[in-house]
DNA sequence: GCCGTTTTCGGCCCGACTGTTTTCAGTCG
C-alpha cells in the first residue's frame, strides 16, 4: 500500500453503513497484518486474510448484508467476524482489540516486513529481545553487531538485514507490467537460447498480467544430464546484478538493465502527471533499478505441473490443490499423484506416480475444468466457471477498432491529429476519437472553446472525404474535460452538446485526495450526472508505483452509472490502458461487466506510440473478464457513432 | 478465526532454500 498510512479507515459521518466495502477489506488486511506480528496464530491470520480478499470483491451491498444478517452466511464469516464487522459498518465503531492493535504496535515494525527474508517472527524476537521497532533501529543494532547473537539468529543474517535495508532504499519492491514483461522476456530469450534448453517460458504474475510484477518466475525444462551445465550458464548470462541462491532446482536472482541488448527506455506519461509524481525520480527509479527472478529447472514430463503451479496464483492453487485433495489426489509443482501411490514420498519422489499431462490442459482435464487462460487464474470465480464450461471468451486485440481518449498538439499531444488519423488507420483501426485537454488544465495547454471547435471543423472535413473516397475510418471528436468544483465540466453546455463525446477527468489531485471517500464519490455521481458526460476517465487517478489514487467507492459509481445505462443514456467508464494507469483496476472490470456499464479501452495517448498502450489495456481487460461485446472498442464505426447521438 | 452430509474438535496447501542447527524454524512463493 504505497504511502498509505497504517491507521483503521475513518467512519463516515453519517450512517448505516459507516464503512465501504473497500475500508472493511483495508482494515481486515492491516489486522491480519499486526496480528502476524503479534504472534496470532497463523490460522486465525489467514482467516483475516481470506475474509478480506472475499469482501474486496464482493458485489453486494455491505450495508444490506449487515441488516438482514446475511453477512454471517458468506463463507469466511463466522461468528467473531461477523459481530466485529456488524458493529463496525452498523455503529461505526471498529473493534476494541483492532484499535490496540494499531496503537499498540509501533509502524516500524511493519515497514521492517518490506525487508526481503525477514518476518513477522524474528521481526517480533527482535523487537522484544532488543527493543528494535523501526528500520533505523534495526540498523543501528545490526551495525553494532548485537542481533548475530540472539538465539536462531547469525552473522549471515544480520548481514542480509543490511543488505535489505539498502536494496529497500534504493529500489521498490515491485515494477510495472510493461518493464516486468521486458525484463521477463529479455531473460526467457536469453534462457531460450542456452544449448540443452528444452522449453523456457515467463510464469508468475507477469504471465498473469498482474498490473504490477513482484518477481518474475522463469520455467525451464531441461534434462537431468543437462541440468549442471545449463545451470551454469544461467548464472553466466548478462544482467545478472546479483545471485540471492542457487540450489539443484532453484536459482534466485537480481536482473539489472544489462540484459537488454538495446538502451532500455521508458513510455512516456504527461508531463504534468510526471511532475506530481516525483518527475526525474520516479523515471529514474523505472529506467534504472532492479527486478528479482527465479528460476526453476525441472524435467521434460513435469514442466506442464511446475509451469502451472508458479503462474498461481496463491489463491488459485489453493484451490486447486484443494479440488485435487476432493478427488484422492496430491498436486503440486512436480505432479498430479493418486494418495494412494504418493503415501509419505513427497516431492521429486513421489513424480513419477504422477497422472501424465503433455501440458496445462491435460492438468485441469484430470479436475474436470476447462484449461483456465493464466490471467484468470486469481480464484475469483474462475474454477466454478471452468468446471461448468462457462469460462469467458475473453476480448484480443484485433477486436479492437478504435478508442476514443486520445491527444493531439492542440494541447499537450506531441503529434498533430492528421498524424494520430494516419497511425491509427495503419494499426488497423477503423475510427479514432481525438479528446484534447480542457483549458482549466493549463500545465497541459488546455484548449480553448473557439480552437476545440475549429478541431471539430477540421474532423467533419476529413470524414466528409474519407466517407467520398470510401475509406472505412472516421475520426470522433471529443474532449477531456476536467472535473471541477461540485462535479461541474469545463466548458458551457453549448459548446460541449456540439461535440461527438465527454471523457469527464480529475486532475486536481491535491485536492481530491485531501477528501474523503464520500465526498468524492458524491461528486463524481453530480459530474456522471451532466448530459454530456459520456466517459468517466481514469476512475481514480492511480499512478502504479508512483501515487494512490484518491478514495472513491467505484462499486457505487458504477451502480450508479448502470442505472444511466438502464435508461438508455449511455454512461460508459474507461480504462485507461497507460501502463502507468490501468485505472479502472481489473478487479473492477467484471462488476462493471455484470451491471451492464461499458467499458471503453483507451491509450490516452499523446504520442503516435502512445496508440501501443492498447495492448496493456486489453491485458487488464483480459485479467477483469472482459469479452469483446463488453467494451466500447469493438464497435463499427457506424454502431458507435448511433450509440454517441 | 473458520469450517463440517464419515467432523462442533482438529484440522487448515505444500515444498525449496537458507541459516541456524545436529533435526529444525523461518521465510518465500
Amino acid at each position: 500500500m504505497a504511502g498509505g498510512a497504517f491507521v483503521l479507515p475513518k467512519a463516515r459521518p453519517k450512517g448505516p453503513p459507516y464503512f465501504s466495502r473497500n475500508q472493511v477489506a483495508q482494515a481486515l488486511h492491516q489486522v491480519a497484518v499486526l496480528l502476524e506480528l503479534n504472534g496470532a496464530n497463523v490460522f486465525r491470520v489467514r482467516s483475516y486474510q481470506n475474509a478480506s480478499r472475499m469482501l474486496g470483491g464482493l458485489t453486494q451491498d455491505l450495508g444490506e448484508l449487515v441488516a438482514s444478517g446475511e453477512l454471517f452466511e458468506l463463507k469466511g464469516i463466522g461468528k467473531g467476524l461477523g459481530s466485529a464487522l456488524s458493529q463496525a459498518i452498523g455503529e461505526g465503531r471498529w473493534p476494541d482489540d483492532w484499535i490496540a492493535l494499531h496503537t499498540d504496535t509501533p509502524e516500524g515494525m511493519i515497514e521492517m516486513l518490506g525487508i526481503p527474508g525477514l518476518g513477522p517472527k524474528r521481526i517480533k524476537i527482535m523487537n522484544q529481545e532488543l527493543g528494535v521497532d523501526s528500520i533505523t533501529t534495526l540498523r543501528e543494532a545490526a551495525e553494532d553487531d548485537s542481533i548475530a547473537g540472539l538465539k536462531g539468529f547469525g552473522a549471515k543474517s544480520q548481514q542480509r538485514m543490511l543488505d535489505g535495508i539498502e536494496l529497500l532504499a534504493r529500489f521498490r519492491s515491485r515494477r510495472r507490467l510493461d518493464i516486468g514483461l521486458k525484463y521477463g522476456e529479455a531473460f526467457e530469450q536469453r534462457i531460450s537460447k542456452i544449448p540443452g534448453v528444452q522449453k523456457a517460458q515467463l510464469a508468475g504474475s507477469a504471465r498473469r498480467r498482474k498490473d504490477t510484477i513482484g518477481d518474475l518466475d522463469l520455467v525451464v525444462a531441461v534434462d537431468d544430464s543437462d541440468k549442471e551445465s545449463v545451470s551454469n550458464a544461467i548464472l553466466q548470462l548478462p544482467g545478472i546484478a546479483d545471485i540471492k541462491g542457487a540450489g539443484d532446482s532453484k536459482i534466485s536472482l537480481i536482473l539489472d538493465t544489462s540484459i537488454f541488448d538495446e538502451n532500455f527506455s521508458i513510455g512516456h506519461i504527461d508531463t504534468n502527471v510526471l511532475d506530481a509524481i516525483g518527475g526525474d525520480d520516479y523515471e529514474q527509479l523505472e529506467a534504472g533499478g532492479t527486478i528479482d527472478a527465479q528460476v526453476r529447472l525441472v524435467s521434460l514430463e513435469v514442466f506442464p505441473f511446475t509451469l502451472a503451479y508458479f503462474t498461481g496464483s496463491k489463491e488459485h492453487n489453493i484451490a486447486m490443490r484443494q479440488r485435487a485433495i476432493d478427488r484422492g489426489l496430491r498436486l503440486s509443482e512436480f505432479g498430479l499423484i493418486p494418495e494412494k501411490d504418493a503415501g509419505d514420498l513427497k516431492g521429486m519422489a513421489a513424480a513419477k506416480y504422477s497422472l501424465s499431462a503433455i501440458d496445462e490442459n491435460e492438468i485441469y482435464q484430470h479436475l474436470d475444468l476447462d484449461w483456465v487462460t493464466p490471467e484468470l487464474r486469481e480464484d475469483t470465480g474462475e474454477i466454478l466457471a471452468a468446471q461448468s464450461e462457462e469460462l469467458p471468451n475473453l476480448i484480443v486485440q484485433s477486436d479492437i477498432r478504435g478508442s476514443l481518449h486520445n491527444h493531439t498538439t492542440l494541447s499537450d499531444g506531441e503529434a498533430s491529429l492528421e498524424q494520430m488519423a494516419d497511425a491509427a488507420r495503419k494499426i488497423g483501426w477503423n475510427w479514432l476519437g481525438l479528446a484534447d485537454h480542457s483549458p482549466s488544465l493549463k500545465i497541459a495547454n488546455g484548449a480553448n472553446a473557439e480552437d476545440l471547435l475549429a478541431q471539430g471543423e477540421l474532423i467533419k472535413r476529413y470524414n466528409s472525404e474519407w466517407a467520398s473516397e470510401g475509406v472505412d475510418f472516421r475520426l470522433f471528436h471529443g474532449v477531456e474535460s476536467d472535473i471541477l468544483e461540485g462535479g461541474k465540466l469545463d466548458h458551457p453546455d453549448d459548446i460541449l452538446s456540439q461535440l461527438d463525446y465527454t471523457v469527464a477527468s480529475v486532475h486536481a489531485m491535491n485536492k481530491w485526495k485531501g477528501r474523503d471517500e464520500q465526498t468524492n464519490t458524491e461528486e463524481l455521481m453530480r459530474c456522471i450526472d451532466h448530459p454530456s458526460t459520456t466517459i468517466l476517465g481514469h476512475p481514480t487517478g492511480r499512478i502504479l508505483q508512483g501515487r494512490d489514487g484518491y478514495e472513491v467507492d467505484m462499486f457505487a459509481i458504477i451502480e450508479y452509472m448502470a442505472e444511466y445505462n438502464k435508461n438508455g443514456e449511455m454512461k460508459a467508464v474507461e480504462l485507461n490502458a497507460s501502463p502507468y494507469r490501468l485505472d479502472l483496476d481489473w478487479r473492477l472490470c467484471k462488476f462493471a461487466k455484470t451491471n451492464n456499464v461499458p467499458i471503453i479501452i483507451n491509450p490516452d495517448a499523446h504520442s503516435i506510440r502512445g496508440l501501443a498502450d492498447i495492448a496493456y489495456g486489453v491485458m487488464a481487460a483480459r485479467k477483469g473478464w472482459l469479452e469483446s461485446g463488453d467494451v466500447l472498442n469493438s464497435l463499427s464505426g457506424d454502431d458507435l457513432a448511433t450509440l454517441l447521438k
